[in-house]
DNA sequence: CATGAATGAGTGTTCATTCAT
DNA sequence: TATGAATGAACACTCATTCAT
């Protein structure tokens, strides 16, 4: 007798998850390229076969894991944008980016190495792309933040705003044990959030 | 009439260097695993097996490419060293590096690209960390300059330097066109060099 | 209440018959390498599990069709048998063949590729055997008409009349649109039945 | 000391010859989709590796192999052409067909199989479909012959003439064993070159 | 010094078939 | 009877590296 259809769907969701989240602990942990479908396959304890019934391959895997980044980033920019003060929203932003980045600095670490990828790769940039033109959205939310602040110009300053937010980010995913996050938040806060 | 030993190491050195510029040429463009010894080889027109004859294998292409890099950045920070003045010492920097950025926003991207590669990627990490130890060693050196300057607590504020330009550099090599470099270079330089 | 077992009987030889169609178009249209078990499975809108209830898998799939154009075949064959004048017999097989092939060349086409599979081929040459042996046994029969006819050397003749026959298939079968089929069956017909 | 261009050109030749023909005696013994290119390389005696150096791929020995199947064929008819009567040509084209078949019937076979390939498989297709092509072509000088002959309606003829030829083959290379060509040749030659 | 033919381990992917439900 | 999730062997293809010349 067949399962159920919801029966089925609980297993396919099941078995989808368990190769992302495999997929993304190697990827993250050893890089896209000296993981192979072999490794995920593994990790996850099913066949190769079973992941190609979940995935497109290799680059699927990579996607699906885009995406939920993306999803994850928005959801951030989403909560803030839900705060009244826009003092408020900012100091939001800043505090999760800083801690999000000090509690996994592997994961910031693989996507800002997926954003740099050479333009000419012609496998991943698309990927790149795809986060690069989400940031530019968001980014565009965080100028309506200035804005409704009354700063000069808020673009510029929205801008300055994500380069430091964006540079501590790469420190503390370069050197995790030694950045003094709580200054470094404290002295964003000071200087963006009057 | 055999070539004299010094005019035989003339020749060595500009093949390799030929070699060596076609390697950074693609690995720059198309990244590391899109390029394969075949187009550098071709690119640099000499053989696939002269190449061998020059440098270990692909990973001492990467591996000669890391340590001009690092001479290169290492220039900058001695010549800022030069100065007289410590502002104008940060001043330097800044200029420099951002000028750099902005006139080959894809070298920048490379090495960052290779800097935050997975730790546990055995065959790249060597070279990403190798970047690092050569960047905190130059970190130091801005810490003087802090010091020099007497603020109140120099490393904390090399570090908040770093971050920042570190951040612009990124997001100038992410949004070459609309990036406003003179602007930023002012701001940058009001807030650190005063 | 349970069915009743002709009533299962029935419905088996339905779905039996849905999977045999489905596989017969999708072999025919793509040729049997190309079509996988998936493709049958959804043109007969069945389960892959079930198709495996009616049929051995794949190679008994094209098993059963092979059995199914040989009955065809042999079909045709007894009713020209059943006819009175040999010469009757001839211009039916003559006008049946080549009326069928000019209005499934693909259906031919499809036979003729399997009959040429090389002998070497240990999954599809039996069935390329099973058809060959087939129409050696049919060529007898056809013998007989011309022994009935009273032409000097009738295996010959057969021979000479399966041949052109043959090939006038083939040739439709490959340019179907551009053959003038009714001025060549009066040419056989006026060649083989005086 | 790298070997000379013309050397390197008579290794490459070899080499490729030798590939070549592993893959035309293995794809003919066995048909392409049960031989391997792990097949052709072991029978070839080189790597696999080497094999791509030569060809694009699996399908590039095929198609490697069809055009020489077609210069083979042109060879035959511009014999054929350069002989004077034009009874001459066609026993010329008649015997030659039926002797190659003859002497190789899977050859014949293995041409007639891919020529017979269904339309819809996009990876053998195009290569049907080259055959076909040629075959129109070469069917447009074979009717030239029928024009000078002065025969009443040349291209049916012509195409009567095919078709006959083409079934002759077709049965040779079904019953090789059986096929009293002699006579059959006698046969066409007394019925088409008067 | 210089060449490029040759190698072969490694990789992503497909698909007929099985089996728990 | 019927489903479709799961398997794993097989395959085409790539590419860094070696080495005879």
């Amino acid at each position: 007798m067949p399962r159920s259809p919801s029966e089925n769907e609980r297993i396919r969701q099941l078995a989808k998850d368990k190769i992302l989240e495999a997929a993304m602990d190697l990827f993250i942990q050893q890089g896209y390229h000296a993981t192979s479908i072999n490794d995920v396959a593994k990790q996850a304890e099913i066949s190769k076969g079973l992941l190609y019934n979940y995935f497109s391959g290799k680059e699927g895997l990579l996607a699906a894991m885009v995406e939920e980044r993306i999803a994850g980033v928005a959801e951030v920019i989403e909560k803030a944008a839900s705060l009244q003060a826009p003092a408020e929203q900012l100091k939001f932003i800043v505090e999760q980016a800083i801690d999000n980045v000090y509690q996994q600095p592997e994961v910031f670490r693989f996507y800002l190495h997926l954003q740099t990828q050479p333009e000419a790769d012609q496998e991943l940039f698309p990927y790149s792309k795809r986060l690069v033109e989400e940031a530019a959205r968001q980014f565009e939310i965080q100028c309506s933040i200035f804005e409704s602040i009354g700063v000069p110009e808020p673009r510029k300053r929205s801008l300055y705003f994500s380069s430091t937010l964006q540079g501590i980010m790469l420190m503390i995913s370069t050197y995790p044990q030694h950045f003094p996050i709580d200054e470094v938040k404290e002295q964003m806060l000071k200087e963006f959030c009057p």
